[in-house]
DNA sequence: CATCGATGTGGCAGCGCTGCCAATCCGGAT
DNA sequence: ATCCGGATTGGCAGCGCTGCCACATCGATG
C-alpha cells in the first residue's frame, strides 16, 4: 500500500479528529468520492489488474483526502490468503528466541506478511491452545518451534492444511517444512572437542531438560560423545529454574561444591556458561586452567568476555528468515539442515 | 473456545487428513451436523447468550466430530471489535524489548486478545509504515515505543480511533495512554550517584542517539545531573552501531585511549557497560578502584557479574503488562509513571 | 465499414460469521 | 382450558472487501 504523497493530505479536521463514533471510512467511500466503481479502487489500491494512470490518481487522490485505511479483515474474508504467518516460541526470555523472530519478521516483512506471535513458555498443552488460536486466524502458515508436539497439536496442525515450519531442530521427523541444526550432533561436538583438548573430568550444568527438547537432546549427543571417546559425564547439576545466568553461576557453584575436582564443565546454553564464568572470576578459579567452559548458542556475550567463550555459534536467526521464506513462496516440504558452528574461543 | 473433549474426537481420516483441496468446515457445517441453528451454534461456541445444556453437548460433539475450528477473520468482521492488539517496538536485539513483549502479551492472553508485532529498527518512517500495516487489521489497541513519532505517524495514530498505548518513556505529551519512566530523571539519578560517590572525572559512553530518543533523554538528563553537582561530563565516546556488548567494549577502550585519566564511566545501558565490564577486566583495570561503571536497565546479568553492575532497573515488563491491561478494558487517557529503581551495586 | 482483441471499468454475489428480531416452547398462574 | 413471561431457538441481513463476469471503449485489421 502506498502513501499516495504526503503532500497532497488535505482532509478537513471533521474527517481525521478522533474517529470515535464515526462511521469508519470504507472502499465505497473512496469509490464515491472517486466517481468510480468498487472494484476499481479495489484494483488500484492493490496494483492487481488494469486501469489508467488517470483512474490511478483519482483513486489516490481520494484515498488521501478520506484518509482511508483498507480494512485487511474484510479483503483476507472476501480473497483467500491471509498474508498472516503464525509463530509460536516457547518462550521471550531467551534471547534465542527473539533472535528467531527477527529473523522470521524481517522476511516476512519483505514478502509482505505480518506476523501473530503466541509463547507457550515450554508448556505443550499451552501450544496446543494457542495453536488453535492461531489458526482460527487462517493464517498463511505457522512456524513452530521444535519438532515435539503433543497428539492435539499435531492433529490440529495436519487438520488445518495450513504449512508448518518446525525450528531449531533436525532431530526426527516434522511434519512439513523443517529448519535448523542438529542439537545432538552439537551436543556430540561439544564432547568430542572437550575430550579432544584432554579434559577428563567433565560435568554438566543445565536447566530443566523434561520441557526443553532441544537441550535434552543435546545433553544425550553429548553424552555419546563422551562415551566415544571413553569418556563419561563426571558429574552433573540441573537447576529447576529455566536457564538464565543465574542458575549457570548457583549451578555451576552447587556442582563444585559436590564435585570439587572437574577439570571441565558443559553447559546447556551460553547463558548458563556466563554464569559460570562469572562464578570462577568471582572466586578466583583460573579458566580454563582450574576449569574449562563450554555453551551452546554463540551470543555475542560470549565472544566479547576477556575469555572469548568455547561454544557453538548457531544459525537462528537465518533459521527464522529461511522458514519465513519457505513458508511464504510455498515449496514442498523439506527438511533445511542449516548446520552450526564450533568456536573454539578461550575457555576451553 | 474450549477444547470439548479430546476424547470425544472421532473424526475420519477422511475429513482430517491435510485439508488442502478440501472446503474448509465452516459453521454452517456445525449447525448442520448438530441439526441446529447457525445462531445456535455461534452462542454456544461464544458462551454468549442462552441456550439448553442439552443443545450445548450436541453443538460441542459436531464441532469435535467436524474438527471444527472458527474463523475469527469472518467473526472479527461481522463484530466490531478485533480482539488484536498491535505492538510496535524499535528492535528484537536489545532484550529490553522482548521484555516489553513478554510483560504485553501475558496479560493480552488472559484477556483473550492476541498479538500482532512489528520491528522498525528504530526508522521512524518504518514506524509509519508499519502503524499503518497494523491498523488495517483493525487492531482494539496498538502499542507502540516512545512519545516521538512523526507527523504522519502522529496523523494515523489520531485518524484510526483506536486506542493507543506509548511505552517506556514518560518525559513528554503522549497521545493517549503512556506507560513507562522518566528516562530523564533516570539519567539525572545516575548522575547524581555518581557524583555523590565522589566521582569527578566522568566518561559517558553510547551509541546512536538519533535514533534512540530514550537514551538520549538519559545522556540530556545525566547532563544535567552533572551540572548540578558542579560538575560537567569528562568525555564522552559515541559508536555509530546499535547499542552492544561490543560497541561498550571497544566504546570504553577508545574513551580511555584519548582519555586515560577518567574515574568514572555512564554507559547508555546495561549491555553497553557489561562491555565495558569486559575491558576493564581484560585490562586489569580495578572496578570501581580505578574506574567506576553505571549502566542502566537492571538486567539480570547485572546483578550476577562477579561485582554486581551498578544500574537502574526499570520496569519493562511491568509496562508492557500494564499498558496490554488499559488497553484491553478502555479506561480514559491517562499516563501511569511506574518509575525506577537505583541499583547500588558494586561496580560504582 | 464491420470485426476484433486488448484494455478499462462497474455490478454484484459471496467469504463465514454475528446481531437483531421474530418465532416457538415451556411451566406456572389465572 | 387460557394466558403470560422468560428461556430457547432459527432466519437472515449485513460487516467491507475481492473475484468473476459483463459491458463499454478504442485503435488496428481485413
Amino acid at each position: 500500500m502506498d502513501e499516495g504523497g504526503n503532500e497532497a493530505f488535505a482532509a478537513d479536521e471533521e474527517t481525521l479528529r478522533e474517529g470515535i463514533g464515526r462511521r469508519p471510512i470504507t472502499l465505497a467511500d473512496v469509490a464515491r468520492e472517486a466517481r468510480v466503481g468498487e472494484s476499481t479502487v479495489s484494483r488500484v489500491l492493490r496494483s492487481h489488474g488494469s486501469f489508467s494512470e488517470k483512474t490511478r490518481a483519482r483513486v489516490e487522490a481520494a484515498v488521501a483526502r478520506l484518509g482511508y485505511v483498507p480494512n485487511r479483515i474484510a479483503g483476507t474474508l472476501a480473497s483467500t490468503g491471509s498474508r498472516l504467518i503464525g509463530i509460536v516460541i516457547p518462550s521471550l526470555t531467551n534471547i534465542v528466541f527473539p533472535d528467531l523472530l527477527r529473523g522470521a519478521t524481517a522476511a516476512l516483512e519483505q514478502e509482505g506478511f505480518q506476523s501473530v506471535i503466541a509463547v507457550t513458555d515450554y508448556d505443550q498443552d499451552k501450544e496446543e491452545a494457542v495453536v488453535g488460536s492461531l489458526l482460527s486466524w487462517r493464517p498463511a502458515g505457522l512456524i513452530v518451534t521444535g519438532l515435539e508436539h503433543n497428539p492435539g497439536t499435531r492433529r490440529r496442525l495436519m487438520a488445518s492444511g495450513v504449512r508448518v515450519a518446525e525450528l531449531l531442530d533436525v532431530d526426527g521427523p516434522g511434519l512439513d517444512i523443517v529448519v535448523g541444526y542438529s542439537n545432538r550432533a552439537a551436543g556430540e561436538a561439544s564432547a568430542r572437542h572437550l575430550a579432544g583438548r584432554g579434559y577428563r573430568r567433565i560435568g554438566y550444568i543445565g536447566h530443566d531438560l523434561t520441557k526443553d527438547k532441544r537441550a535434552a537432546k543435546r545433553y544425550a549427543g553429548f553424552r555419546e560423545g563422551l562415551s566415544a571417546a571413553g569418556l563419561s559425564l563426571a558429574a552433573e547439576e540441573r537447576v529447576a529454574s529455566p536457564s538464565s545466568v543465574e542458575a549457570g553461576r548457583h549451578g555451576l557453584e552447587t556442582l563444585l561444591a559436590r564435585v570439587p575436582d572437574l577439570d571441565a564443565a558443559y553447559f546447556s546454553n551460553d547463558d548458563m556458561a556466563l554464569g559460570g564464568y562469572f562464578h570462577c572470576l568471582a572466586h578466583g578459579l583460573s579458566v580454563p586452567g582450574r576449569l574449562a567452559l563450554f555453551g551452546y548458542n554463540g551470543l555475542d556475550v560470549g565472544r566479547l568476555m576477556p575469555q572469548p567463550l568455547a561454544t557453538i555459534r548457531t544459525p537462528r536467526v537465518e533459521a527464522g528468515a529461511t522458514a519465513a521464506r519457505l513458508l511464504c513462496t510455498g515449496g514442498p516440504a523439506t527438511v533445511v539442515d542449516l548446520g552450526f558452528e564450533l568456536i573454539e574461543g578461550a575457555t576451553a
